[in-house]
DNA sequence: CTGAAAGCGCTAACAT
DNA sequence: ATGTTAGCGCTTTCAG
């Protein structure tokens, strides 16, 4: 490989080393049967002794669709985001793209700031999951042209392709198996934030409480973690202040793993024992929830094809005859060591 | 907020509706000083109205540096990886830029196609975990003027900056641990690869066993996990194997810690008892392994702070009197349940 | 089959 | 203080 003159290593270059235009280098690149087969090995011999690296925004700005996508997500940090990124990622790497991740805290500014980044890179397009149920900013996005995903939020009103597990299934499951088991004062312990997939939960579990014949606002308390705190260690503290209530629950269900993982430790560190003075139901079931003692009793979501439906949803919006779709998983439930019936029933 | 023809919403427009040229606008945006504060309100409310997208591709071919920063690792879905992506990508957020991930899978093909992706973008900088030590194709990344920042490997040869945790320093930890509670037949699980930071805590755990006059061949088994594999379920297969043999190890030392909870569950799954019949060691301490049953004891690494480090260095690369560093951190071993003296000393 | 030429949207001299 | 102008590197008609 010949050291060149780093700074000319355009096409440009390469078209001066095999004695033809810039035009023709473009041809033999990007429409080969154009160009005789001679040429075209001059070409490719200078396009390899100079190690040509093409210009991605130039092409941008003659038309060709950028390979980024953006994926805007909560918390790359959590690992059910992560292992969805790691799906979307795959899927893309075959396509030549590429996955941009932004984290939004489920902090609409965050999210504004992430799409407004993408839109300017012309993004081929970005996969969301929204911070709250605020449309417009989605819309405006969707109206300039850059093709967006819903990933865990389905909105009947939005004319989009999304990918999802039935948020209010999943919700309506753990309150169920809680319910199920005796319980009859639990828990939802979530962010402050109102990210919709959440909201959806906790509403299932609300109206399976109702449905029950109690009295949501009581068998059901909404605990809500502290903003901007790590959720671990946030919901580790807030089992203090659970414990502490005259009638504190019996159950607690967690808005995802990483939280009841939290809830877990809180509960460890003050003697608690889970299942029988405790449940726990957590979300995602995320690595090794099932290695942890007790094992997580959990809802689980197909993280890594949430990603690669997303992603591949992303992609068939270039197609010319594209169709908007809405892909859905099925949460399940998986009951494992955490959850139990309640202590007074066990007496 | 005016709905207005989507495809015309550059400075152009701008200019149009607020009566002057393009330069002006670009002049109002970049150099706002050089504006009338009457031109600049006017232009400022065009830019709302239109609700401008300023053309990323277009800047840069202007010569304005691109946002993205490129983050090359081996595995998003490895915990460990998305939390130092989180930190990388707090930082680079507060800059105005985004992080492209792209995981390898120590993979030389995909570490290649990666840094060929975002070389074309035209990335303002890349920071790598390399797949070996095969220094030319990233050297060729640095020529050709993209900055690059080492994560995780540092060499001598290499003028460039790097972050890492001192990996010799973490294999002998480990290494030094199990021999002072008595093993002298050790494993070393690890991937097939040669991932240049893992091949440097073997070596380092080897060292160790031959300094303590031990045989290293024998005293550290090299344990490889087939190619390809999902790393936990490869690691839980491979405890199989390892149990076979007519004097298997009493201590397992494992490259991170989603193969030592493989391990673990391996174990568990065979009825072997941890730490009574096998020691296991884990690596970067990720999230919620002091939660499983027996806790892991590992060695840690500060994720997000490595991420911060790296993505700080790339950054100061732009800096006209930029000097490349090393920015090296300590790991820690953590002693916890999974580890103590072998089953025959204990007799 | 190859070359000449236009222009994507923007920035930054330079001119007015 | 604003406008005019010349490209950045590439793709793509359109001529030859």
């Amino acid at each position: 490989m010949t050291q060149t003159d780093p700074g000319r290593r355009g096409m440009r270059e390469v078209a001066r080393i095999a004695g033809v235009t810039p035009a023709t280098v473009g041809n033999a690149l990007n429409r080969p049967h154009l160009v005789a087969p001679a040429t075209r090995e001059r070409i490719e011999a200078a396009i390899a002794q100079v190690g040509l690296v093409r210009n991605g925004p130039a092409r941008q700005l003659r038309g060709v669709p950028s390979p980024v996508v953006g994926l805007v997500i909560v918390d790359l940090g959590n690992p059910f985001y992560a292992e969805l990124g790691r799906g979307a990622e795959d899927l893309l790497a075959e396509a030549g793209c590429t996955l941009t991740i932004c984290s939004t805290d489920a902090r609409p500014e965050r999210q504004d700031r992430a799409l407004s980044v993408l839109e300017e890179q012309a993004a081929r397009g970005v996969i969301v999951t929204p911070v709250n149920k605020e449309q417009t900013r989605l819309l405006a996005t969707v109206r300039r042209g850059t093709p967006l995903v819903l990933l865990d939020y389905v909105c009947d009103e939005l004319e989009l392709c999304s990918a999802s597990a039935d948020n209010s299934l999943g919700g309506r499951l753990a309150a169920e198996h809680l319910l199920g088991l005796g319980h009859r004062r639990l828990g939802y312990v979530r962010d402050r934030g109102a990210v919709p997939s959440v909201d959806e939960r906790y509403e299932a579990a609300r109206q399976v409480m109702a449905a029950a014949g109690l009295e949501p606002g009581r068998a059901l308390l909404d605990l809500r973690l502290p903003a901007g705190a790590q959720a671990a260690a946030a919901a580790e503290a807030l089992v203090g202040r659970v414990l502490a209530r005259r009638t504190a629950p019996t159950g607690l269900i967690c808005q995802n793993d990483v939280i009841a993982l939290g809830v877990l430790r809180g509960l460890a560190r003050r003697g608690v024992s889970v299942p029988d003075d405790m449940s726990v139901v957590g979300y995602d079931d995320m690595l090794f929830v099932d290695q942890v003692s007790p094992a997580l009793t959990t809802v689980r979501q197909p993280a890594a094809e949430l990603g690669r439906a997303a992603a591949e949803l992303l992609l068939s919006e270039r197609d010319p005859e594209h169709a908007h779709r809405r892909i859905s998983f099925k949460p399940q439930l998986i009951v494992r060591g955490s959850t139990a019936p309640p202590a007074d029933l066990k007496r």
